[in-house]
RNA sequence: GCGCCACUAGCUCAGAUGGUAGAGCAACUGACUCUUAAUCAGUGGGUCCGGGGUUCGAGUCCCCGGUGGCGUACCA
C-alpha cells in the first residue's frame, strides 16, 4: 500500500494526473505480463451471447459456451465467486470454483478487476439459487480497465459527464444504450419505408456557397485553396429541388443540418433531418406520407401508434385532425385574424398581448398569435395548414388567396415534428419572394434567405410541381423514447470543452 | 444574451448558526466453495471547480472567473 502512495505520488508530480487506482491497475496489467499474458489481447471466438444463455437455456444446459463481455460485479467467496458479465445483448452470471478452474486458473481470476473485458468458456447451469450461470473452465483476460467504473447502483448522474463521456454513461446506465438502440431502429426503419414507397436516397452537399432552404444562421467555414468562404447547410431543400429539376421524382436525404443558434433542450447546433421531394404532388400527400411515415416509425420504436411521452399519452394513429392557422387561431384566441387588414391584426395582436413590428402585416401577426399562442397548447398530432406567405419564402401560394401558401406543420406535445408545402415552382414568384427576403435581411433579418440566383436558373428550366416535407429526426426520437432534452438522443451533444 | 441553481473521495451523496471534512458503493488486508446491492472484521483515499477577499479561523460569508442544469430570449 505504501509504495502504491509512493507511486501515485510520484505521477503526480510528472503530471499524470491519476490515483492510487490507477496506479494499483496499471501494476495489476503488468502482473498479467508477468504471467506472460497480454491485458490487451486479440481475437476472442464468442459462440453464445449472454441473453442467449438465459433464453435458451433449455437447449444450452449442461453444453459449454463461450463468451465475452465486461466483468460489472463480482461477488467473492473465498475459493468460489460469482460475477456478472455483460455484452450488448445483456447479462448473464459467472461461477468461478477453485475446484473446478484449478489453482493458477482461479488466481487469474483474483487478477480480474470491475471493469476489465474478458472471455469466458464453461458449462451452463443452473444455481442453487435458481439463477442461470456458467461455470466457468477458461478465462481469458482481453482488456484491462484501468479506470474504475461509477457506482454500481447510482450509475452515472452528472450529466455533464454523461454528455462528454458518453462511453461511460452507456456502460453505467443500460437505458442509455437502450434509447441509442431504439434511435437506430427508427432511422433504419425509414430508410426502409423511404424505399418501400419508391423514393431515392441521395447524397447532397453539406458546404455551401450560399446558405438556403430554411430560416437560420449559418456556421461559416474556410476553403483554402479556393479561398473562399463556405456556409455548413441549414438545410438540404434547394439541392433536393434541383434534383426534382434534373428529373428525379422522388427523392430524400436524411443527414446532418447545422444551425448556428442556441442551445436548448430542444435545440443542438447540429441535428439530423430527413427531407422528401416528390414530382407530380401536393401538400395533401405530404400530410399522407409524414402520418404514415411518423406512424410507421412509432411501431418500430414502441410497437404502438400509441405513445406516452413526458406522462402524457399520445395517440399518433392517422389521421390527424386537420386545421387551417386561420381557424386555430380564431377558435383559441378569439381573434379572426385572417379577416383583417395589416393595421387592425397589429391592434388584435396587442390585445393578445403580443409584442410585432410597427410595419407587421396581418400574415406576421397571425403567425406571431399561433406561434406564442397556440402551437404550445396542440398536444395531440395536428396538421397546421395555411401558413402565411411572408414566412414560407419557398411555398406555393394559394390560388384563391395569395395571402396564404399550401403549407401545413404537423405540431404534437407543443412542438413542431414536420415542416411540408407544395413547392413554389414558379421562377418569377420565387425570384420576387428572395428579393422580400434580401430586404428583410438589409432591415437586420440575420435568418432572412439569402438570394440564390442558381437556384431560380433551376426553376427557370422548369421544376414539376412537387410536394416537400422536412422532419426534425432529433425531435420524432425524442417523442418515440420519451427523451426529455435533444442532448439524451444525440450521442455526443455539443459542449464547451471542459477548462 | 439574461436570471436562478449546482459543483465536496473513482461513483452517489451528507456536511444549521464560520471552528481538526463524513457515509454508502468502489479499492486494499483478512475470513468465507451457490452468491446476486453477498456477508463479517479492519485499512487507506480529498486542489471541498479555480482565483482573490473578509476573518484569529472559510467547504460554509463576499467578489471575479470556469463548467453544467433549468427557465427565459432567439430559433419560418
Amino acid at each position: 500500500m505504501e509504495d502504491l502512495t509512493a507511486i501515485a505520488a510520484e505521477a503526480a508530480r510528472e503530471g499524470l494526473d491519476e490515483g492510487e487506482e490507477i496506479t494499483r491497475r496499471k501494476k495489476v496489467a503488468e502482473g498479467w505480463r508477468g504471467l506472460g499474458v497480454s491485458p490487451y489481447g486479440g481475437k476472442f471466438l464468442k459462440d453464445t451471447e449472454a441473453q442467449e444463455v438465459t433464453d435458451r437455456f433449455e437447449q444450452l444446459e449442461g453444453k459449454h459456451v463461450s463468451l465475452a463481455g465486461r466483468i460489472m460485479t463480482i461477488r467473492s467467496h473465498g475459493k468460489a465467486s460469482f460475477a456478472d458479465l455483460r455484452d450488448q445483448s445483456g447479462k448473464i452470471q459467472l461461477y468461478f470454483k477453485q475446484d473446478i478452474l484449478g489453482d493458477a486458473e482461479y488466481g487469474k481470476f483474483l487478477m480480474v478487476d470491475l471493469g476489465d473485458i474478458v472471455g469466458a468458456r464453461g458449462k451452463v447451469f443452473r444455481t442453487r439459487r435458481g439463477e442461470i450461470s456458467v461455470q466457468v473452465e477458461q478465462l481469458t483476460m482481453l482488456t484491462k480497465a484501468l479506470r474504475p467504473l461509477p457506482d454500481k447502483w447510482h450509475g452515472l448522474k452528472d450529466v455533464d459527464a454523461r454528455y462528454r463521456q458518453r462511453y461511460v454513461d452507456m456502460i453505467a446506465n443500460p437505458d442509455v444504450r437502450k434509447t441509442f438502440l431504439v434511435r437506430s431502429a427508427i432511422v433504419a426503419g425509414i430508410r426502409r419505408f423511404m424505399e418501400a414507397r419508391g423514393f431515392v436516397e441521395v447524397e447532397t452537399p453539406s458546404m455551401h456557397t450560399i446558405a438556403g432552404g430554411a430560416a437560420a444562421k449559418p456556421f461559416i467555414t474556410h476553403h483554402n485553396a479556393l479561398d473562399m468562404d463556405l456556409y455548413l447547410r441549414i438545410a438540404t431543400e434547394l439541392h433536393l429541388k434541383r434534383l426534382l429539376v434534373g428529373g428525379m421524382e422522388k427523392v430524400y436525404e436524411m443527414g446532418r443540418i447545422f444551425r448556428n443558434e442556441g442551445i436548448s433542450t430542444k435545440h443542438n447546433p447540429e441535428f439530423t433531418s430527413i427531407e422528401a421531394y416528390q414530382a407530380y404532388a401536393d401538400y395533401y400527400d405530404m400530410m399522407e406520407l409524414t402520418e404514415s411515415l411518423v406512424a410507421d416509425a412509432a411501431k418500430n420504436a414502441v410497437g404502438s401508434t400509441k405513445v406516452s411521452y413526458q406522462g402524457q399519452e399520445i395517440d399518433l394513429t392517422p389521421p390527424w385532425p386537420r386545421r387551417t392557422m386561420a381557424q386555430l387561431v380564431r377558435e383559441l384566441l378569439g381573434e379572426d385574424i385572417a379577416a383583417m387588414s395589416d393595421e387592425q391584426a397589429r391592434k388584435a395582436a396587442a390585445r393578445l398581448g403580443l409584442e410585432v413590428d410597427k410595419d407587421a402585416t396581418m400574415g406576421m401577426c397571425l403567425n406571431a398569435a399561433y406561434d406564442e399562442l397556440v402551437e404550445p397548447k396542440l398536444i395531440q398530432p395536428t396538421i397546421v395548414m395555411d401558413y402565411p406567405i411572408e414566412v414560407s419564402p419557398l411555398a406555393k401560394k394559394r390560388e384563391e388567396d395569395p395571402r396564404f401558401t399550401y403549407r401545413f406543420e404537423a405540431v404534437c406535445v407543443g412542438r413542431e415534428l414536420a415542416n411540408a408545402f407544395s413547392e413554389l415552382n414558379d421562377p418569377i414568384d420565387q425570384r420576387q419572394r428572395f428579393e422580400s427576403q434580401v430586404d428583410e435581411r438589409q432591415k437586420g433579418d440575420e435568418e432572412a434567405h439569402m438570394m440564390d440566383d442558381d437556384f431560380v436558373t433551376a426553376l427557370e428550366y422548369g421544376m414539376p410541381p412537387a410536394g416537400g416535407l422536412g422532419i426534425g429526426i432529433d425531435r420524432l426520437v425524442m417523442l418515440l423514447t420519451d427523451s426529455a432534452s435533444i442532448r439524451d438522443v444525440i450521442l455526443f451533444p455539443t459542449m464547451r470543452p471542459k477548462a
